[in-house]
DNA sequence: GTTAAGTACATGCAAACGCATATAACTTGC
DNA sequence: GCAAGTTATATGCGTTTGCATGTACTTAAC
């Protein structure tokens, strides 16, 4: 495997055995789920070819119809956006992603897999939504999926709105 | 990785609503859930002084009461044990964190934090607590992050020790 | 007690990361 | 059209990561 894993978690709250708001439990909980899921993941025999991180890029570039831009990609991942600029260059390097400039931005690139890239996506893809839903059938019921997916929407969505200005509080 | 999400104007417009299984659909909107706060919190300025991932091991220490080994602490936090070792070691140097050997066991360490190290974690904790239940209350009512809470406990608990391995053939 | 196997942590090293900044192209005000 | 500001991506550089492996200690087998 190559470098599976891990983006970092952060754990809220003052220290105290529990927080006293019931958000910060929340947030606890899904950290320690997403940690936990991920490390099960990683551990996984299938990230030969591509790690972790690198699926998530082919995976998102699957999900469009047409090429994207770097800055697009960017919103989907976690990763700085030097970070993913070097990451798209090795992936084009490695013949699973093609990078054109953006006919309509002259700063643009437009992103889009090959058929190699694609290939490897499906492959890998196929394996890993095996593991997952074989390890969240596993611990919860269906309700609980279509609860987790909902709520978990709602978190997504919105976010990038609120920046600085002061609601202080 | 990352979860590939719906969200933008580009990406997914239409079709391919969903995978195949509830289960594939709830772990991407909890990694797209996860991305989206952790992006937000990124973007805070309290992170001068320790890192996310820095203040994830000083948060998982100050809510243990006595002495625990990295790799106790290795079981919370998202990082490759050579990784953490190296945080540690960081962490130690600046004073934050304190090592000492193992009475009981020779090649283990315990740790355990600084009164520097507690003060950091509990000023840059308040500020972040704030962030994360004003960010989380904004988009989910008291009952729902009720019911995150109990499935993403649902979630970790069995899912972190659960080795399943095999399937290598 | 001696050897073999296992566990806990550390270290060498190349790859990948984030931050700051550079470069190029688009946009705006005049 | 041109300077000034903004956006999209790339690059320099020091830091951190993961993998492979090393070292030290413990446990199991004989």
């Amino acid at each position: 495997m190559t470098g599976p894993v891990m983006t970092g978690p952060v754990m809220t709250g003052t220290g105290a055995s529990s927080s006293r708001h019931p958000a910060n439990d929340a947030w606890e909980a899904l950290l320690s789920a997403h940690a936990a899921l991920m490390k099960q993941f990683a551990a996984e025999e299938i990230w030969a070819e591509v790690s972790m991180r690198e699926y998530d890029v082919l995976y998102t570039l699957a999900k469009c119809r047409e090429p994207i831009r770097i800055s697009e990609l960017h919103r989907h991942v976690l990763l700085s956006q030097p970070a993913l600029s070097r990451m798209v260059d090795r992936l084009v390097r490695r013949g699973l992603i093609e990078r054109e400039p953006d006919p309509a931005d002259g700063r643009g690139v437009r992103l889009s897999l090959t058929s190699a890239g694609r290939a490897i996506q499906r492959q890998v893809g196929r394996q890993h939504a095996r593991s997952v839903a074989r390890d969240m059938t596993a611990r919860l019921s269906r309700s609980e999926l279509g609860q987790l997916e909902a709520i978990c929407l709602k978190l997504a969505s919105t976010t990038a709105n609120d920046e600085s200005e002061g609601s202080r509080q």
